[in-house]
DNA sequence: AATGAATGAGGGTTCATTCAT
DNA sequence: GATGAATGAACCCTCATTCAT
């Protein structure tokens, strides 16, 4: 009969789409991008090999589309956390946000941690992430200074290393890892 | 043309092994495994390809070795350090030898602790890695008690997600890092 | 909304037919028959990809179609050169012809020729191609025998094989060759 | 035992080579570039797929080899004919020469001759063949001043693009094309 | 008549590994 | 101990073709 209409193109797309980002995302983030084939990822996702470069360019414009996704899920966090006035409030938001993406978000965590240490072999996202890692730290260093926090500067790197640490060491322990008691560290800490 | 002896050969083998490994690890670190073919290393190494299986068993056999030189060093520096007797003199070894460690072996560090994130991939080098996380801790935990620091356990775990977290950081980072600046902060924070 | 007559349906038809096959005839003489895509064809044609299977059965097909037209329109031509009395008009109407359709119908003529060169690769135009260059031969014999020219059938043959030097050359240099010039030689060759 | 000797490497390394380019060059010639996969050219010269790469640096790189090749031979021969002081003795050479070739060196002729019409898809020889083309006619056209033809740089393309037109003729008709009757015709009327 | 999402075979290429010397 | 030619599986990607709508 008459063909679909472009609503009904869009939906199914969007739905294909992120089909094929879930999927890749988790290998991506389990077996690394190098070991994630294109007919594993189309395996997982339960589609045909082909389909995946009818959205994507290239495996590596895959990863980029996972990447930016998953920066600009941040980016609004980060947002949100501005509009917040009290600053105990906003550090308090941001350790719920931080510590709850390490666990709700667990493959984005350990996908964008595992590609920070392999940007030389991927040139189209280092200024990406190489931004994301120098921003932190101004963001950090104005809330501790809010909260009247003596020599904030030093402070907020060493807030920023101790983050990363507990992100990389939960990513590796895992189960092992007593994330909950370090996020009850920092809350007392910082009197919370 | 007297046939050389047992220890020439041998010192032959250790020499083309030695160029072999330093070749592998240089690549490993800066282009990752899956990117550093075994041609590629061969060249580095000024070696033929065939020469690596002569050696080694395979590629990841290859990585292997590399791991487990670069652990044993480690080994060795915690014993060095455990026959230290003040705890405050300990814990500034530790630092010194951290933080050297970063710049000086810039690429073990880089490799292992890209290793760390993709355990999954390499299940061989798992337990091995796994337990090094492990065992540090109590060591630091140990260290904090003697020099009589409050809430030592939890301090301790703190103490080695920065650690991990100033080293991704660095290597990440690189020439934009303080890395010197946050020794003086770990080194003020505990007195030394 | 009145169902639309017959006549309309194959009046789209027709346009759709057309405008596919035209869009193909200009892909495949400038980049290659294996190097112009459905997809390509149906971009350029401004039409949807599944049509193109409405209208022919394969890619092959729509080759076989674009060519069997060009033979049908070639065909036309010397079905309207043999209606004419005078044998010096006749051959000055095959040069106009065939000077005339290099500039004219270039992609056509630079697709058969392509063609020829690859008969092997398309079995299914082979023997329709071959068929047309011997049938050639024969009639410029008799027109050259009807002017009364002295050996008469290697004549034949050597303009022959000259109009198609001509015409590759014509295609490989273009706007370098000199086609009119040619065309004068011929004229003047045989008094036109 | 000790390894082999750079000259036994050598000879090894040009048989191969030499065995990928004459399977590729007949399979070009026949069946096009496009339709020769890689794969068949492999099993057609009885090696394995990946020995390919270690020749050329892609099926491209292995079409210019083979272009390549074919224009040293024919710029030697242009040498040697310039060589030749009578010009009468000149053409004959270039006849001989030319109707030699077609025969001799029929996949050259017919690979160089299909790609001369496909220039638009293969930039990298596009040059190459076009100034081939372009250098031709001066050099036919100081032969005909020599010989004393009148017009003869009219006369000069006018044989040049007989020669093609011949070429071509025999490609597609092959045994059906009176070769050797278009030679003589040719020696005839320049009374050699 | 028309759309374009979906399929999967097959293309070019890379690379760990083997082996004769 | 050392060489590098040779292998073939597996990679990323393209594309003719099908089909539900």
């Amino acid at each position: 009969m008459s063909p679909r209409t472009n609503k009904q193109f869009e939906e199914i797309r969007e739905q294909s789409r992120d089909k094929i980002m879930m999927a890749a995302l988790e290998l991506f983030a389990t077996r690394g991008f190098h070991n994630s084939s294109i007919s594993k990822i189309a395996a997982e996702a339960k589609v045909a090999k082909g389909l995946i470069y009818n959205y994507f360019d290239s495996k590596e414009d895959l990863l980029h589309a996972i990447i930016n996704q998953a920066l600009e899920e941040g980016d609004q966090f980060i947002h949100e956390m501005q509009n917040i006035e009290d600053p105990k409030e906003q550090l308090r938001y941001v350790f719920n946000l931080a510590f709850g993406m390490m666990v709700d978000k667990f493959h984005y965590s350990k996908l964008l941690t595992s590609l920070s240490l392999q940007l030389d072999q991927f040139p189209g996202i280092m200024k990406t992430i190489h931004d994301r890692y120098k921003s932190t730290i101004p963001l950090l260093e104005h809330l501790l200074q809010k909260l009247g926090i003596e020599n904030h500067q030093a402070e907020a790197k060493a807030l920023a290393a101790m983050m990363d640490g507990i992100g990389i060491q939960y990513i590796v322990l895992y189960q092992d890892y007593p994330l909950e008691e370090m996020k009850q560290y920092l809350m007392n800490k910082y009197d919370l």
